[in-house]
DNA sequence: CGCGTTATGTAGCAAGCGCTACGAAATTAA
DNA sequence: TTAATTTCGTAGCGCTTGCTACATAACGCG
């Protein structure tokens, strides 16, 4: 009864492990199930389907995700601080595997696939919060469009990075000191 | 003889018009030849298999959006005045395709896969080409810099817009006005 | 014990995938 | 006209996909 919920939160631990590694590409209802040490008969034994299977791992992933983003970056930065940082290490190793799924996970979400469209929603606002909560604004009401715009250059700097354009990573955050010193020197 | 590269040519027209509508997902031998009005045997005798099929379908739908923006935004403008026409003109119905299937292929790129990492390579490199030649900078040696961080931040703003975080963009573009309006006042 | 619910293995289905073997037309070259 | 070459349809191969039918095993409870 209740060691349902419990097999199905070990299986999904193995199905995290790897779709991180294989991305969805590799989500194949037989390879999945061999890196969770069991058969496609019992995915869908435990699962509807495929989708809710889907769903209940990158629930997980996300969870991954954030509970690794919590520690890091303690304190509060400006934004001309906190631009290069979250670029530096959303580039390191750890991460890497979650942003190579994360772009996947939104390219899916881009043709309103479910339930990719949903899960992308929310990691959206999730991330946003941590960028949030991380800004050192002089104003208050500055702060979610501030954080907006942190996000959003992040997700550009971060795609870039993926395909291998580290010069043109570097010239945008030279781009963005630029502004800022130009802000300071007036 | 020249005819086949003829041939080849309103093949890829064809190929081009299903991916742009069904996206990499739906890009399989049987749809994209029904697509172009031929079968999937004749698809594999005019190219070796289907990554040079894919390659030179993209390689086409590159050069079309290369030339629909080619005409768009006239003139030089500054960051502040270029970062929301950008973002705008991006979002309208003509181009969403191209951005979906561009997220697609950026997801491929990012595990390497071929061919797509050299694709979006070159998509990339001749997207940053466009923003810096509509860009109006003080100074010549900041164009690249702040090219790319513009670039950079589009390409994040276009991703929020396609998983429908559409208050986030416009929070992100009031946090770039923000920035550059306090950059005045100082 | 015996019985009902839960768990799991085996086997397979229909559909789709990229790709190919083969032969018949159609076209071109001699 | 004949011979060679280019074009294309038919059919199918071997494999993977999500998913299921069926039977068996294990377990908890009376």
């Amino acid at each position: 009864m209740k060691s349902r919920e419990a097999r199905r939160q070990v299986i999904v631990e193995g199905l995290a492990d790897h779709l991180l590694k294989a991305g969805l590409p590799g989500a194949s209802l037989r390879p999945l199930a061999k890196a969770a040490g069991t058969s496609d008969r019992m995915l869908l034994y435990y699962f509807a389907d495929k989708n809710e299977l889907l769903s209940a791992t990158l629930g997980l992933v996300a969870v991954r995700l954030m509970a690794l983003m919590e520690g890091a970056l303690p304190g509060k930065q400006p934004y001309a601080i906190l631009l290069p940082r979250v670029c530096e290490f959303l580039d390191s190793a750890p991460y890497k595997p979650y942003m190579r799924l994360w772009f996947e996970v939104l390219a899916a979400a881009s043709r309103k696939t479910a339930p990719f469209h949903a899960i992308a929603g929310q990691l959206c606002d999730g991330f946003l919060q941590w960028t949030a909560d991380r800004l050192k604004v002089d104003r208050e009401e500055d702060r979610l469009p501030t954080a907006a715009l942190l996000f959003a250059t992040v997700e550009g700097l971060v795609l870039l990075n993926t395909v291998g354009r580290h010069a043109t990573v570097t010239a945008a955050l030279k781009g963005a000191s630029l502004a800022k010193s130009r802000q300071r020197s007036h």
